[in-house]
DNA sequence: GATGAATGAGTGTTCATTCAT
DNA sequence: AATGAATGAACACTCATTCAT
């Protein structure tokens, strides 16, 4: 700790401890929640003393914040809108759907954060910035799809494109935020690459067997 | 208040007592997860000491498994398997996808519990006697409904049960789950009548058109 | 420590319990004022647990309200106003500057703490019950005595009496608060028996040369 | 705040800075006390970063002892000596007591430090210089009116000028010191204009009726 | 001289739990 | 069964002080 701390302190590099610190903060949220989280283990976790978690980030609460607004990050950055046009609508709706249940894989903090902060009726997320517009990326991408989809003909007519990016959403979430107690339910790892694999078939299928034109 | 609980409970109901606990319990629960409740609320939530929730349930600890046992009794009684026979393979299923939303949109208690239980890695579900048992209604339901399908010809043939269970779960659970955080992304109320209409009807059609035979 | 707190226990002596903090409270804030006072060292004080403190008292304010509401008690008993009329005005006022003298004298925690909650612009004063009553004692002999001096002409006519009150317990009080600025700067006790003699006969004679009709 | 601070004061008067730094400190500790004061909100008082403070008083003791001397300069100044004699012995002594009440009215600072100081025992006083000799202005302006009115048979002749000195103040002191509970329980402010002269009226009438010579 | 990041020992307060009654 | 006083180990947060720059 004390080496650290030198060079740290040396190099007056207060970024990163910020940096340290809410890293820190993250994995003690997603592990323990917001109520079970220790200011303690944050700073140990970052090798900082406690006093430092609170001179920059002000309280527990407002480290709160920014794990939040660094989760939504995540979830800002996860959307690989890019790649996404040259796949065709119905292709590239199933590759959105798979992003998006690998991004809540890869990173459980987003599903942990987030169910936290709907205990808490999202009371927090008014404090933070711009996070209404963090959503857009997914959204964005999910209304381009359709637009084309229509245009091209290949999609049934009366898509709702909030309902559907809650569906899509919610074909990958729900796999990774009850993890644990379907695997003590079904008695077995849900994250064997076997049961991924065939959840991630169905998950593409479903969405667009849905939105395929029955015509 | 000693006097007004003696009137209300009497000596004899230990058991009313109990339930009023339990009851207060699964509230506190729901609304500031297992880290964050309060044994003292739940006492007074409960309008009895505090050392008497110690009495009947041991521990914190304790009090949490017994309101996760009581979360998963819900589970199992909000399906109605009976009723779904008569609606045939296809429309049983819809109505199985709907009943599961409603379920969860009805009792917040089960998501929050689940939620944090899933935090805690499932880690009080193997202390829960038959817990695992208390899955099989609905998993039992879908795969009755995929079997008569199937032999109806009305399914698509290399559906899993297990994934299709926790699809049509998780289109319900995340709407719910993420109740707060998605009205403040959307800037609306998603639980206003037209939009859960709108949802359910994606809902359904969602899992129908998956199921349904691409012949 | 344990000794104690098992007797205490035992006997379910809430009060006593109450009673001990309450005395503890009152000489820590006598001797550290509010903000340098310490909780702990209250527990420790009274031989209690910390979180008893907080368990009969809710805060460290509302310890503070109860030790000024104590004091305000010392204040109100400290005044004899029934051998007062016996001496007759002139030396019934005498005596009431010489007992509020001795009074703040023998009890260093009354001028403690009104200082201290002056210092707090009486911010606590308005939560506490009734504690504009508590002044009329001593203020309602003054009133009373001036009555019965103008009434026999020996009073000069104008005196007001919320004037006079404060006049005579200034003249106690500054002698109290002030007693180890003082004796460092006359270099010497400002409690030793000749010197309190001498600022006795003094005050005395002061506030009855006032009254005295110059006619 | 850097730029403007450095264009406020440049780099040059450190003396400033040591002067806004005490300034706020006085300032701090009269609002807060000893205990209660935070060397942050000194340093934000005076817009010079933390560090300064400790740089120029070294410790927060340091500080409260430079505050106290400043208090007692400000005493010392007060005593405005040289207009007394004109006025003779009677009206002089009177002047003097109107002279430290208004004293006490101008500057809460003097109560409060010194109402702080005592709480302490005056331990800091004896780490301060020069002190003792602070008294003084007050205490020879007494002595030498006291002299006068002896010598031309105006005053009684056991005045103790020490006492005398303590009587005059308090009558002052004690009236700004306890301002607020006074007040609170007096209902009305203290310090209307019109309380305020009728207080100041008997102020001085008594310290002249008192050493007026009976005979 | 001046800054502010960083520390560490406290400080008020909370809370699950125990226990005598 | 039921109460609530009592405990003790945390807990979030504060703050005087240090120090590299």
């Amino acid at each position: 700790m004390t080496q650290r701390q030198r060079r740290i302190r040396g190099t007056r590099d207060a970024e990163a401890a910020k940096a340290a610190i809410l890293a820190a903060a993250v994995r003690e949220f997603t592990e323990k929640g917001l109520a079970g989280a220790r200011m303690e283990a944050v700073a140990q976790g970052a090798e900082v003393a406690k006093g430092l978690v609170f001179h920059h980030f002000g309280s527990k609460e407002g480290l709160w914040v920014a794990a939040l607004e660094h989760v939504y990050g995540l979830l800002r950055a996860g959307q690989d809108a890019a790649g996404l046009a040259a796949l065709g609508p119905v292709e590239g709706m199933r590759r959105l759907a798979l992003d998006t249940f690998r991004l809540f894989r890869a990173h459980p903090e987003i599903v942990a954060l987030m169910n936290e902060e709907n205990l808490h009726r999202a009371r927090h997320l008014r404090d933070a910035e711009g996070i209404p517009r963090l959503y857009n990326p997914l959204f964005d991408a999910i209304e381009g799809l359709l637009r084309e989809g229509h245009a091209q003909g290949l999609f049934r007519p009366d898509v709702d494109a909030t309902a559907l990016y809650i569906a899509l959403s919610g074909l990958g979430y729900f796999y990774c935020a009850n993890r644990w107690t379907l695997s003590a339910a079904f008695a077995g790892d849900l994250f064997a690459p076997d049961r991924l694999a065939r959840y991630e078939a169905m998950l593409g299928e479903m969405v667009v067997a849905y939105l395929r034109h029955p015509g």
